[in-house]
DNA sequence: TAAATATATATCAAAACGACATATAATAAT
DNA sequence: ATTATTATATGTCGTTTTGATATATATTTA
């Protein structure tokens, strides 16, 4: 699946420029599970636009530069269809912050304790971006992802808080990590430490 | 940050050939944060080489193709030290799975309820992952990442688990969307539908 | 008044993706 | 018994994506 499948999905919703469409990955309702630059829209648009899968209006703005409002066409619905029939490729994920919190006993404190915190941040504003579009009456499919994306961003962001401490204070520490019913890896890492039950 | 931080990271562990280093990220300890495919790996490897941050030596082996393993130099610890420092870009998600969730309500209930069951797998997977590299005296930075990796799958299962029924049935269901401590979006998009609270 | 932020589109070099090619051996299936 | 699949192992290459930059206007902040 490409670009053009979620700026298809987008503009299901509702018509948009490239610029909205962008604002829904970053900070929209997908934010939490899709994300593409302009590089990739752009010209995911204009393939769409030749396909035939999307019509283009320029709209003039007051005080604004114009925009062009692109919107979903019937056989861009029912390419959209089509493009949600395949097997999904396995979630790509890449977080530098958590490589380098991976690595932390290779950084100082400080730096640590910075990428911590706006990592925290991070998720802060996803959970608020998820707040902000939820809403009942959207298709059923909306409200179950958001409710994941939630529950995914509430449960980092507590874990994240209450373990701040072992991270920023390192092994020099007698924090430990909490284990509660969310966290269950700090008894698990004991046990295979002590050999593990085969 | 790009392929080769992750790389220096995952030798600053232990000396290791391209394929280990693409089992560590696919089904090692990285799964959850960070992954990357051959056609990254190995010229990431090669530049490092030429870099001097890295050593290789070839090792023969029976019954199975030679290997080139690679170590870390100082000056590829010095290396991986610096790419740590630097402030860590924006987390890069994208699920296709989730995509196609979304838009539960453009999909057959069969396909979706493959694309669920997908989806728990991978987490649980996730979670295998986690506990099976888990242990106790690895680095306090490995033992932070794995925890929350741990907390957010399991709580992923949780969800997903317990609102299953909610997005194969769909919009035609009595069902609701669980509102427990771990999701608190279907209380939000109600507030949000009646007006919410300025 | 200057700098920064927001709106809006677009390009481009460098990097990454993912599918394919190649090779050997063990294991599973017919 | 033979075929197919899986696992080990390295690598390439066309296509896609990234991330930075360019361009332009208007508003907000310093």
């Amino acid at each position: 699946m490409d670009t053009k499948s979620p700026c298809l999905g987008a503009l299901s919703i509702g018509e948009a420029s490239g610029y909205e469409i962008k604002k829904m990955f970053e900070e929209g309702a997908f934010r939490h599970f899709y994300d593409a630059g302009y590089g990739s829209i752009y010209p995911a648009l204009k393939k769409l636009l030749d396909e035939g899968l999307v019509t283009c209006v320029e709209m003039e703005q007051e005080g604004r530069p114009a925009k062009k409002v692109y919107s979903l066409t019937e056989a861009g619905r029912d390419a959209l269809k089509v493009s949600l029939k395949q097997a999904p490729a396995r979630d790509r994920v890449r977080s530098d912050s958590l490589v380098m919190m991976f690595f932390a006993h290779l950084i100082e404190p400080g730096h640590r304790a910075a990428v911590l915190d706006a990592y925290i941040d991070y998720y802060r504003i996803s959970i608020d971006c998820i707040e902000n579009t939820a809403c009942d009456d959207h298709p059923f499919g909306h409200q179950f992802v958001s409710g994941l994306g939630y529950a995914i961003c509430q449960a980092a962001i507590d874990y994240l808080e209450e373990n701040k401490e072992f991270l920023l204070s390192g092994e020099n520490s007698k924090d430990q990590l909490k284990e509660t019913k969310k966290s269950k890896v700090a008894a698990a890492a004991i046990d295979h430490a002590a050999g593990g039950v085969a």
